[in-house]
DNA sequence: AAAGGCGCCAACCGCTCACGG
DNA sequence: ACCGTGAGCGGTTGGCGCCTT
């Protein structure tokens, strides 16, 4: 016998969560905490696999995550920190609490990379570069020492930062992470509110990016979008969403994050 | 207005690590 | 010391929306 897939590939849902996964997740979570994702799919029914939770958990829906625009701090310090520590990506988003490995990593290769590459031609031949086009440990000018310390500093105010925003990353914020996937939902699904999953699925997930002002600020309202295949299984009996927000979280939870 | 290309990001995949038996 | 298992990580991909032609 070999070793078993790390989740079974069969009635393993695959694909973009729907508000109600998102639901389920974060009040089984809320009520046991993070952590034994082995047993959250068993658990809450959900369709998916443990790493999928984890992941979905980790990157979007757990309290304190920030999204959109990078500031140029926080640019600043991504750059310091891949000279630094390569590519270790959940070693940096340690240094960066609001944001996740997923979007340092992305930021890193479809941002910063280019915008490095364009300096590195801009000034040619004169240090060398690695193929990540960033200075070899960012080094011969500097020394490692003085990085750590410049490293230092900008946590030091990252950390600043943090705590005069809120002392308490509460389970509030994963639950203002759904309201505001929920907010494109609704923006977007202006007749079904309810039963038709192909239309919640797709309208949340266009409006995944809840940037702070940046937020995607679509108003196409007439068409209902396409239908994948992996969103057929999608049942008829889930709930409308803003009564399910709303008796999860309070009555008022809903209203009061939307509008 | 339509088509194709590009950018962005959520999610998946496969590997490694950590830990308990 | 070895093995099995779950968790975590980094690389890669898929697909949607926007932009350009």
């Amino acid at each position: 016998m070999g070793r078993p897939p790390c989740c079974d590939k069969v009635g393993v849902k695959k694909g973009p969560w729907t508000p109600e996964e998102d639901i389920i997740l974060v009040s089984y979570i809320k009520e046991h905490g993070p952590g034994n994702w082995r047993a959250v799919p068993s658990n809450t029914g959900l369709l998916r696999c443990s790493k999928s939770c984890r992941l979905r958990w980790k990157n979007c829906l757990r309290p304190g995550i920030k999204r959109g625009n990078f500031t140029d701090h926080e640019e600043k310090m991504i750059i310091h920190l891949q000279a630094l520590l390569g590519n270790r990506w959940a070693a940096m988003a340690s240094y960066l609490p609001q944001r996740t490995d997923n979007d340092i990593k992305n930021y890193w290769n479809t941002h910063l990379k280019k915008k490095l590459k364009k300096l590195q031609t801009g000034t040619e031949g004169h240090e060398s570069r690695d193929e990540d086009g960033l200075s070899s440990s960012a080094s011969h000018s500097i020394s490692r020492g003085q990085w750590e310390r410049r490293l230092q500093t900008d946590i030091h105010l990252a950390k600043q930062a943090l705590s005069s925003q809120s002392s308490t990353t509460t389970y509030a914020s994963s639950i203002e992470n759904i309201a505001k996937l929920l907010k494109g939902w609704v923006r977007n699904s202006p007749k079904s509110a309810s039963s038709n999953s192909a239309v919640t699925q797709q309208s949340y997930n266009n409006n995944n990016n809840f940037a702070d002002g940046g937020g995607t600020e679509s108003t196409s309202s007439d068409e209902t979008p396409s239908t994948k295949a992996d969103n057929k299984d999608n049942n008829n009996n889930c709930m409308e969403l803003p009564e399910a927000f709303e008796s999860l979280f309070g009555l008022e939870s809903f209203d009061s994050f939307i509008f």
